[in-house]
DNA sequence: AACCAACCCAACCGCAACGGT
DNA sequence: CACCGTTGCGGTTGGGTTGGT
């Protein structure tokens, strides 16, 4: 018999969360820290598990993620890294500060996926799908570029936001009064609980102040940063042969 | 306006991995 | 080494949203 799941307590609440749940997390984490998972919702005074808490924090409301949609940049990034890594959707998002493997994740399959469905490249393999099994022939240019323009208007009003409000704090926390000191040193605690790929030295390189974009090297190789420059080197490769693709496609 | 299907993503589940004893 | 508690990860799902009819 395996091991009982934590969340099978009565009483425990499930399902989406509340603002009011999630200002009660973040005032705990930011003022306490984490020692245990498990002991934060009782020491916060919620109603959910450890797991649950840990999960809403990693992938909502850590004050280090990056709102806003993919750029295409970091989508090409991704079919990159997803070719070499497969679905190890952790090690893609230490990559991307800011991002969360579920985001990716889910982004990956939502639309990357398709994207590359369309352009008649096989998601798992990444190699071209034979012709004969191939549904989606990529010469139905609206079907990608409706994809491409609805995506594109959803990344302009994302960005606008984020750029409005300069920070990268949830909508339902923005009028929140944070004590500021705290909420900058939970910068480095927390990005380096949360983001243990990374090595120090990345870590100091990255500007955790909400505006950068900038993508660290993992620290487990001993020639990450050479391998890092290979991604960005061959991900403009594959940019580059991706729109000549396009252009020889369409024109 | 009402309905329906497709889409998207936050949250859940179960297992693996890890660390302490 | 075995056991146990905790955390991390990847697959899946349910419900809200969007777009089409």
């Amino acid at each position: 018999m395996g091991r009982q799941p934590c969340c099978d307590r009565v009483g425990l609440k499930r399902g989406p969360w509340t603002i009011e749940e999630d200002h009660k997390l973040v005032h705990f984490i930011l003022n306490n820290g984490i020692q245990c998972w498990r002991t934060v919702p009782k020491l916060a005074g919620l109603q959910r598990c450890g797991k649950s808490c840990r999960l809403r924090w990693i992938n909502y409301l850590r004050p280090d993620l990056k709102r806003g949609a993919l750029s295409e940049a970091e989508e090409d990034q991704i079919i990159e890294l997803h070719a070499r890594l497969g679905n190890r959707w952790s090690k893609i998002a230490s990559y991307f500060p800011g991002r969360t493997d579920n985001e990716i994740k889910n982004h990956w399959n939502t639309r990357i996926k398709k994207r590359l469905q369309l352009m008649g490249i096989d998601p798992l393999t990444h190699q071209p799908i034979d012709k004969e099994k191939y549904q989606h022939e990529p010469d139905d240019k609206t079907e990608l570029l409706s994809i491409t323009e609805t995506y594109d208007k959803r990344n302009e009003t994302e960005n606008f936001i984020e750029n409005a409000n300069d920070i990268s704090l949830p909508n339902n926390m923005l009028s929140e009064n944070i004590n500021e000191e705290l909420w900058n040193k939970s910068f480095k605690t927390m990005s380096t609980c949360y983001s243990p790929s990374i090595s120090l030295e990345a870590e100091e390189s990255i500007n955790f102040s909400t505006t950068s974009n900038v993508a660290a090297a993992p620290a487990e190789e001993e020639d990450s940063v050479q391998q890092w420059m290979d991604s960005i080197f061959s991900c403009a490769i594959n940019q580059l042969e991706e729109d000549l693709f396009l252009l020889r496609k369409y024109n």
